[in-house]
RNA sequence: GCCUCUGUAGCUCAGUUGGUAGAGCAGGGGACUGAAAAUCCCCGUGUCAUUGGUUCGAUUCCGAUCGGAGGCA
């Protein structure tokens, strides 16, 4: 049985957009981005988002869908970009997902949505942390979850957090809802593909030479913008690599320079965890990029294997 | 030219009252189930500038040499 879905990941700048819309093209589809950033209006350049050129009119899903001051979730994301997905399947054309952000895509393609049930549980136990700290909470789950607590450290204030949100407001332990989640089979069937460079200096390089583009097309002044509307500093969006440490510069407090080689840094940072995240996965086909990428050649191959898994 | 300080991990620096050394950052690896471009975990051998001397033993003390910074001229 074909798959539904081509998935194109990997990290930052190693061009999957590009990839997305040939794909697109050639097989008959349209794409729905993964990416947690680049659902954010008015965040463009910072977030490498495709423009009109890089399209070529070919319908892409889950960008521009949330304004910057909202809190998009996993969650969110597993609704909105299934609808697409179902859309797309609905009338018969190819759905590609194209994008970075590995927890969105595990989102997708897993058959089951996120425990949830907002009885105010996660502000109580953020405004308990505020107050005692960690120890209290990490206490708490150690009794209520003691897998999790084995799993986690009590540093991590996020998941420590979470994991007690999910037992008071669901009375099921994380430990047990991932259990159960994790036996169910993929919401939808996908070939996974993964670009990155054969050489780690090279992506790095890259990304460095991309930021010093992204600056040049006016990414100050796009934080600028995004600032003068009101945008909150402590959004999720202003949390984006490119936007955060923009902001000091872009006030006047900071110098513009240091700011843009701190964002080649954490971009480079960020492409590393992103590695980490899509080598775990066992069922993926990576193309690696000689120093400099050559489309032919990955098309040529890219095209073999979705022939293998019997996409023509 | 003289004086003072300084030369230790890719970078910034601790330190050893003489028994061959350790932090932060960078880098590498990993995790990740409603914040994920977020959050968290693990990984530190380097002629301790060079070269003589003192010593059982020197990166540590002394001298010289070569870098660097400051001061006086």
């Amino acid at each position: 049985m074909t798959p539904q879905l081509i998935c194109v990941v990997g990290p930052t700048a190693t061009g999957k957009t590009a990839l997305g819309v040939w794909l697109a093209e050639r097989y008959d589809g349209e794409v729905v981005s993964c990416d947690s950033m680049q659902l954010y209006r008015g965040m463009d350049i910072g977030t490498a988002k495709p423009t009109p050129e890089e399209t070529h009119g070919v319908p892409h899903h889950m960008i521009d869908v949330a304004e910057p001051w909202e809190d998009f979730s996993a969650e969110r994301y597993r609704r909105e970009a299934s609808a697409c997905v179902d859309d797309i399947l609905r009338r018969g054309r190819r759905p590609i997902v194209v994008g970075g952000t590995g927890l969105y895509l595990d989102a997708l393609l897993r058959s089951e949505g996120y425990p949830i049930r907002a009885t105010g549980w996660r502000q109580k136990l953020q405004a308990q942390f505020d107050a005692e700290g960690i120890a209290p909470l990490w206490a708490e789950l150690e009794v209520v979850d003691p897998e999790t607590a084995r799993r986690l450290s009590p540093n991590d204030i996020k998941r420590v957090i979470r994991a007690l949100e999910v037992w008071h407001e669901t009375g099921r332990t994380l430990t047990d809802h991932n259990a159960a989640t994790r036996s169910l089979p993929p919401r939808y069937t996908a070939v996974k593909l993964a670009l990155s460079y054969a050489d780690r200096a090279d992506l790095y390089r890259r990304i460095d030479t991309r930021v010093d583009e992204m600056a040049r097309q006016g990414l100050a002044d796009e934080v600028e913008r995004l600032l003068r509307a009101g945008v909150p500093e402590g959004c999720t969006a202003m949390q984006a690599i490119g936007y955060k440490e923009l902001i000091p510069a872009v006030r006047g407090e900071a110098n513009l320079s240091a700011a843009l080689e701190q964002v080649k840094l954490r971009s480079r940072q960020y492409a590393k965890r992103q590695l980490t995240w899509f080598r775990r996965f066992g069922d993926i086909h990576w193309y690696f990029h000689a120093h400099e990428p050559n489309l032919a050649d990955l098309r040529r191959v890219t095209a073999e294997k979705l022939a293998e898994v019997g996409i023509q």
